[in-house]
DNA sequence: GATTTTTTAGGATGCGTGTCCTAATATTAA
DNA sequence: TTAATATTAGGACACGCATCCTAAAAAATC
């Protein structure tokens, strides 16, 4: 089958032009010249722009989970778990300080566009909520364990956005530092 | 002069739908409707789209001045005016909860679309930037106050970008009660 | 090698867009 | 009232877009 491989191709093209320029300004010709695929072929392959957009949205789900199954086994402890959460802002400084944070800026967008795949992008956030709030129930703080997935959520999304905006990687340094001991004097040591 | 009066409306108008539904989402039309003026009749008061982004952009500075301005009155000490600051999200929820921040949303779109204006954008960014600054040092942090600005730029904005993707007003009120707490906590009582 | 199926290329179509032009109307000045 | 100017309306234009179609090419099957 190699329909399934230029899809996949077509999928991961779609994913990074959306994270560069937004998906409304990503044009069905800008993803043909990435694939290196004739703009006619796509109708092959999907039958609509919002369909391939569902199609992102999927693998980011799907690389998402991995990630936070291997952040399970990378971390030992609860408080390293979240430590690795933290650090996605140091792993990807780079592409953060050009385009934000992929998942906050596709959520943004999609609101204002009144998308109707809205939803299953917000998903991609709530994937990361409940994967903290776990981790903090495990910490003992089974009672605001939600609460502080969302401060977490928020701070590092904010950190995204200011770094993206000044283009300051430093910032981004301090305030993972920051978070870092916030986790480490907030949290029972056990 | 009846020119200015309808630039003005615009200008409002423009603002308004670049905020709820995006700069490059918003037509020509949209505005055109919204002031109830012929779509021809725009090209006498602004020669292209990019001039009415630089003149929406222009009016929010001017708005948010004068709003600093305001709160150096409205807040006697430099704690009080930063909690005016914060405070915003609940003075704006139900905006923020429908379309984010307005100064985020806009910077974060101008930097995807590579766009000629992204940096006259930002210095809305800076402008309050400068003058938390301003309020730390007057708080004797002087050695910090940049980062201490910075850092509360990054939560509110990271608050907006969260409240509005779960629509949760709750987490509003949450999230500016702690920050609350921060700046009382963190700061010497004078 | 022949035939069927899968995959592709490239152009046609209709629509919305920003931009621009020109003639009509309203407003002001003489 | 008349003449000059300021403001408007509405349509023309070229372009890019998502979508769709059809015939050619490639691959797989027999």
């Amino acid at each position: 089958m190699k329909k399934q491989k230029t899809r996949d191709h077509i999928v991961e093209a779609a994913d990074q032009l959306f994270y560069q320029q937004g998906y409304e300004h990503t044009s069905f010709t800008d993803i043909s010249d990435a694939v290196q695929i004739s703009r006619g072929n796509f109708y092959y392959h999907f039958k609509t722009k919002d369909d391939i957009l569902d199609a992102v949205i999927s693998a980011r789900m799907d690389k998402t989970r991995k990630m936070l199954a291997q952040w399970e086994l990378d971390g030992s402890t609860p408080q390293g778990r979240i430590e690795c959460f933290i650090r996605i802002l140091i792993t990807n400084r780079d592409k953060i300080l050009n385009y934000g944070c992929p998942v906050g800026t596709l959520t943004t967008e999609l609101a204002k566009l009144n998308h109707a795949s809205r939803e299953e992008a917000n998903a991609l956030f709530t994937l990361f909520r409940t994967w903290l709030e776990e981790q903090f129930i495990l910490l003992g703080r089974s009672k605001d364990a939600d609460d502080l997935a969302m401060h977490l959520l928020a701070r590092s999304q904010g950190v995204a956005t200011l770094a993206s905006a000044f283009h300051d990687a430093k910032f981004i340094d301090q305030e993972v530092a920051q978070m870092c001991d916030w986790l480490n004097a907030y949290m029972p040591k056990e």
